[in-house]
DNA sequence: ATGCATGAGTA
DNA sequence: ACTCATGCATA
């Protein structure tokens, strides 16, 4: 039974709350709008958001059986204005430009993912950076050269280079405790960043971006911008954060697929022996395990995704089942339970500029 | 905070 | 068909 649920289906509902950013006030982008729910302080001058009329009526997805997908042409960002003619997702591709010193890779040490740190924790924790760095030889080559000038004191303020995953680490962590303390929510600085650059961004993204859950070069893209956004709002004494909606446009999704925990066992299991199954053993394995085919072509390239972001989820599983006899370090890799790996230095990330078969960090512990 | 999904751009 | 950026819906 898995779980395919279907959807109510909401086709004309898009609240945008447009959230007026502190200074530049400019004429709302009608991008669409999301909305999304908070982040968990009620913050002073952030309005706690909270739409969803619910009322939706008719879902093409709700026609049941097997749908055969339908790739319906859905509006997605006009672009704001019609001066900004930029690219939309795929302009990330020119990133690192200097290849003064190819510093490839970097370790990454502990994330020290906080589950959070509250808001009334000011606790400047990460102090110290005396990790060992385990580089990772043969990483893509260009990579965030560390700052040729790199003074020992700025931390941070690496306005041009590229920055180095220390930096975007460091930056995550100060970005979050900034926002907390002012106040916003996820969801409030994904739409600021509406509309002040015409990029909104939904409460995930800007999650992942804290969580560095991203890519290491869609952590340097954002970065910018949240720097930007968080200059902004502090320096914003009464931040008059004036909300406006407007409705529009709507969507039709497919009803996300639970996936039973006993299942996705499995597919984890398949994934350590082929994390990139042919067409074929996608359909036998789909079928198997009574799921549909496309479901699983997704769940492979989700996984895959995981393995490539910055805080890689623990690569295992194979090796438990294989000669599990003296595995003491092996648990929530079966049920991805992503919390506070205080250890263990995952090599993953880089900038994959294209066929460079990442097999190599295949480690678990030493 | 995260799982499953969509889509543009590529290979 | 896959990668990569991104997000709706959900736990």
């Amino acid at each position: 039974m898995a779980a395919t649920t279907y959807m109510p289906g909401e086709l004309d509902l898009g609240l945008g709350y447009h959230a007026a950013s502190p200074r530049s006030a400019e004429p709302a982008d009608m991008k669409y709008q999301h909305h999304l729910q908070a982040g968990g302080s009620p913050s002073p001058g952030a309005p706690v958001l909270n739409p969803w009329a619910s009322l939706p009526p008719a879902d093409p997805w709700a026609v049941h059986s097997h749908h055969a997908h339908a790739h319906q042409p859905d509006v997605k960002p006009p672009a704001g204005a019609g001066h900004h003619a930029h690219a939309h997702a795929h302009d990330a591709r020119h990133l690192p430009h200097h290849a003064h010193h190819a510093h490839h890779a970097h370790g990454w040490h502990a994330p020290v993912v906080s589950a959070h740190y509250g808001a009334a924790s000011p606790v400047p924790l990460h102090a110290g950076y005396g990790m060992p760095m385990h580089q990772h030889h043969m990483l893509r080559d260009m990579q965030p050269s560390p700052h040729l000038h790199a003074h020992a004191l700025d931390r941070d303020a690496p306005e041009e280079d590229t920055p180095t995953s220390d930096d975007l680490e460091a930056f995550a962590k100060q970005f979050k405790q900034r926002r907390i303390k002012l106040g916003f929510t996820q969801a409030d600085v994904g739409l600021a960043l509406g509309t002040l650059y015409g990029n909104v961004f939904s409460q995930t993204t800007i999650c992942r971006f804290e969580a560095l859950q991203l890519s290491f070069k869609n952590m340097c893209k954002l970065k910018p911008l949240l720097q930007k956004w968080l200059e902004e709002a502090d320096s914003t004494t009464g931040s008059p954060t004036s909300i406006d909606k407007i409705a529009a446009q709507g969507r039709k999704r497919k009803k996300r697929t639970s996936i039973e925990v006993s299942v996705k066992g499995a597919l984890e299991q398949h994934f350590h022996k082929q994390p990139k199954p042919s067409a074929q053993e996608i359909t036998s394995l789909a079928d198997s395990l009574q799921l549909e085919k496309e479901v699983v072509r997704v769940w492979f390239c989700n996984r895959r995704q995981k393995e490539k972001r910055m805080t890689p989820p623990n690569t295992l599983g194979g090796e438990l089942l294989d000669g599990m006899a003296h595995a003491h370090y092996a648990h929530d890799a079966l049920h991805g339970s992503p919390l506070p790996h205080a250890h263990a230095h995952s090599p993953a990330l880089s900038p994959q500029h294209h066929h460079v078969p990442q097999g190599a960090h295949t480690l678990a512990a030493h």
